[in-house]
DNA sequence: AATGAATGAGGTTTCATTCAT
DNA sequence: GATGAATGAAACCTCATTCAT
């Protein structure tokens, strides 16, 4: 049973995630996220450092929760289906944490960055994680020895990130399983036409 | 010849797309901006309404840019050659205006969004430009009747600026045409290992 | 007891009407009337919307307050003596906020003005409760019948407005009983010469 | 033959008078003045050393000439007749003149004020006309010996530019002669009813 | 005689943070 | 454990003034 403070500073990650996520970091400020939260503007503080501090343990915390699913929909499968399994999980983490995904487009691809670190933490944490499936399915013969397999992994999570989201803004009654098959089919390069 | 105005305006526009693409529209300011341009802080206000209206028209003007690039190079090619020469296009885009690329991932694919209009403007003109190729080959019989051709616009155009930016950030010595091989080699499915 | 946020949007009501009677509303600074309050800056802020939110507010309050004055003056009494007590409530108010009733007189009497509604609550407010007073003394009558109420009782308040700023400026020293007996000499017609 | 020079400051002048008596000398630009006479925001400054300047020789300006109109009204009258004549005279200035009126209300009745050399110059001049009638009127056993003559001359000007503000803002249909004769019969004391 | 682009001091407003309750 | 009034640095923006044309 979670303590009153887990609560609180449960409701103040949500708040401050959708808020991130519709109007960036800097534009969020800490009494729109007390007030969303439902609590004093001095409870923030109370349960955080700092606004920075909040965003960083925000980002953390979502980005071991994708990590996570991606890792656990590739273990025990065979190369090729863990790709799609991976794909299928990414697709299914941005659906339930939109505003999570989100936030992780607008705030961490910046050049400069005051969010480099998590942004370095992303690509070699959740891109990781498509990395090494790929890299096991050359190693298995399925995909061809050249491949260059860090581009690959960032163009397999871009794609799915990008789609995911135009799904959710265009089309949200669509069902998931729709948006992964066309996935799966443009990653397996089955959308030729028929033989000429 | 360009009036005084017309140079002034075109200073703050390059400066403004830098700054942003660093540290996001919020956090930003106009007094960065006016230094970065060599103008008082005064002269960016002669010249824009407001740090808001300078922001849109910067997204305007290049978006509108973006997807000249990509029409140009779809112009009078068969289908996929046009497909690979619009990946191309969009490559060598960002190659040279990185900055602008950063400014759109980060800026325009959030949820409710002061920039929405913007966000669609992006998708009906540049991945607009995708779609009308992809048809095209569809059309063409190249490509599968029942392919989502608005997803796999997305899709691509989402791939593509992802290993756009990686590329940038993290091998920027590697050529444009290594990048594009890659990217075309996993959009016409080649990806896959030696027949087993 | 006043709660603290009570009392300081007292001081700050004070350090306003001072600053905006000798400077106007446009040439007075939030600065200024911060330090006048001897709060900080962002204190103005937290109690009033805006600058112009807390001058509403102030002319508002101040109107309420002179127009109850005038009120309780004339109550109970008969037409012309409720006549005189009116013009000695209007003295004392303004003997007493001189401040405000100079900030009446320069903020209000504007043409298109953004203070109009300001300005036609006061007409209406303190200008009616002496058109009442008129009304009362040609019902009785005291006065002529085919007076022209509206445009006595707006006399009056001009008339009674402009001597007591003149008599702040110029004699302050000078009692008010002596002040209020040459104007009800004037208002009551006594001012001719012995009879030729 | 008024030169282009003399055309571009009598715009000036008349757009000037309009703006800040509708919106106060320091909230009106000298952009909006350059835009309401139509010139260039530069030409102010070519014919005008400052915006303080340009109000300064407009307060001279207009006193002047509502000095001049006052004197021209008492001049070869009986006092009385004279006090009469001058009211008419302030009632038609101001009718014609409203801007300038209300300019005057607005800026000069200030407690420390930055114009209040102007304040003293309309009390000497204008207001100083009707004392002098005042003092004719007495001098002529047409007033009672006692009459405190600067207080009454406060009371009059004060009284007929209220009133005539009120006119032109409330009625501005109704003919001046009817304004003229109330404020009249108010100064003569002749609003007394029927003798009891 | 007039212009309008440019300036920078100074204004209003926002907001992360502190602290007494 | 939580509050909300207060703070002041720093943001956006305005505008009187200058000056090259």
């Amino acid at each position: 049973m979670p303590t009153r403070r887990e609560r609180t500073r449960q409701r103040l990650y949500e708040a401050a995630v959708e808020l991130i996520a519709e109007h960036g970091y800097s534009a969020t400020t800490v009494d729109q996220i007390a007030e969303r939260a439902g609590v004093a503007k001095g409870t923030v503080y109370y349960n955080f450092a700092s606004k920075a501090a909040l965003f960083g343990e925000l980002l953390e915390y979502g980005v071991e929760r994708l990590a996570a699913a991606l890792r656990t929909a590739a273990e025990g499968r065979a190369p090729l289906d863990a790709l799609d399994a991976v794909v299928g999980a990414e697709l299914a983490f941005i659906g339930q944490y939109e505003a999570f995904a989100r936030l992780l487009l607008a705030e961490t691809w910046r050049a400069g960055g005051d969010w480099q670190n998590a942004a370095r933490l992303i690509r070699e944490r959740a891109i990781g994680v498509i990395a090494d499936v790929l890299r096991a399915a050359v190693a298995n013969g399925d995909l061809r020895a050249d491949l260059d397999v860090g581009m690959a992994a960032s163009a397999v999570f871009g794609m799915v990130l990008t789609v995911a989201l135009d799904w959710r803004t265009l089309q949200p009654a669509r069902p998931l399983t729709d948006v992964h098959a066309t996935l799966v089919d443009l990653l397996r390069g089955r959308i030729a036409g028929p033989a000429t």
